[in-house]
DNA sequence: CGTACTTTTGAATCGCATCAAATCTGGTGG
DNA sequence: CCACCAGATTTGATGCGATTCAAAAGTACG
């Protein structure tokens, strides 16, 4: 783990998934390296920062008593454990999957900026309301059967009037997409063949005819 | 569709997954019954009201330009669209899959209650926090490919400390699951004999032997 | 120019969905 | 209290589609 202090702390990806930070804040903030395998924090422990990922993979894990481990949650872009700001525990355990570089935020100097800040606090606010909109739709989606129904739903749901640009390779996609790699190659192949959609390159848009597919 | 007007409004569920509601606002509340089929509201209309799901069932969707409907959201029970505070415009319809019984905040009083009311404010926070960590786990529980997995993953991540006792039918809890019910009785009645869990009624809970599933 | 990763296609297998049907359950009304 | 109904629960048989294992071709990057 390798951390910078405070300096030239840019605001990570302003405009995007992050709502904007106030100043008090991303001066408070420090950048780190994890290595893979490190932890962020453990279970049990008392929240004492708020974590943003800008790179690499970080997981929430919960290992049973039986020894079986969960995955709660995989981050690779944001906010993580947004809960634990409530908690005076934490519920699960924080592990980098891979190296990972984030930004850590005093959860004392979060708390204070939510309070006296209002814009900051609208804008966590609006945050947190649209990642969950986008995880109940991830959700729906992965209740779907079919590989094509997924494909779909993704586009209709995450595109703009069925236009989707990908941000990530399609093996990833196909993650997200609950789908082995091969599965999504063969489905997106098979739908632009049927004519439903039309693929170029990491952008993808459904075409006028066919209604849903069976 | 058929509304009482404020009277006695009851907190809808004070203590479980619903946020603390003000005076104020409990005091604007309308409680409406939908019929199946019924729309709360329609894309592209100005958020007026902020709804919460009593009984029945509520589903946001999104019809595409080539006719294809996506189901964005269900809500049997809790807010339903946290984001449509923050939007100007509505960004899918909400029909009432079966009658429901809804509550209807003036999106006016909402707002004032969230910014004067720090209590509700930090129970709001609170909320979207909630909903959006239990989102995420459900999202990694989906992706897991085995039936076997995502009961054991909704064991130990809903569940306290290996038990957990459901609070639907088995039938709902296959639809959560991402199962058909057939599925879920089969490798329930699997992972009990095979002494991975026992099951009593509607408590279910992880023995000792055996570490993970295949 | 080599290495690591993604993309792509093939073939075999298996788990889950699906269709069917019987039993059980709780709740209703006579 | 019992007959009765709608829905949940359970078990069986079958088929499809996605996973899996394999391997080749394409691509990015140092």
């Amino acid at each position: 783990m390798k951390s910078d202090s405070p300096a030239a702390p840019r605001q990570p990806g302003s405009g995007s998934a992050f709502p904007a930070l106030p100043e008090t804040l991303t001066a408070a903030a420090t950048r780190i390296e994890f290595d893979a395998g490190e932890r962020l924090f453990r279970i049990g422990a008392k929240p004492a920062a708020m974590f943003c990922v800008l790179a690499g993979e970080v997981r929430l894990t919960r290992t049973s008593s039986t020894g079986g481990e969960v995955i709660l949650q995989r981050t690779r872009h944001g906010f993580l454990a947004e809960a634990s700001m409530e908690a005076s525990r934490y519920h699960c355990d924080a592990v980098a999957a891979e190296p990972a570089t984030v930004w850590r935020f005093p959860l004392v100097t979060f708390r204070r900026s939510l309070e006296e800040d209002a814009t900051f606090r609208a804008g966590w606010v609006a945050h947190l309301s649209r990642e969950l909109r986008r995880a109940r739709a991830q959700c729906e989606r992965l209740t779907l059967r079919s590989a094509a129904a997924r494909v779909l739903h993704f586009i209709e749901s995450e595109g703009r009037n069925g236009v989707v640009t990908l941000t990530q390779s399609r093996k990833a996609w196909a993650a997200e997409l609950g789908l082995s790699h091969e599965a999504l190659y063969r489905t997106l192949a098979a739908l632009e063949t049927a004519g439903t959609i039309s693929v170029q390159g990491k952008t993808i848009c459904q075409s006028r005819r066919s209604g849903r597919p069976p």
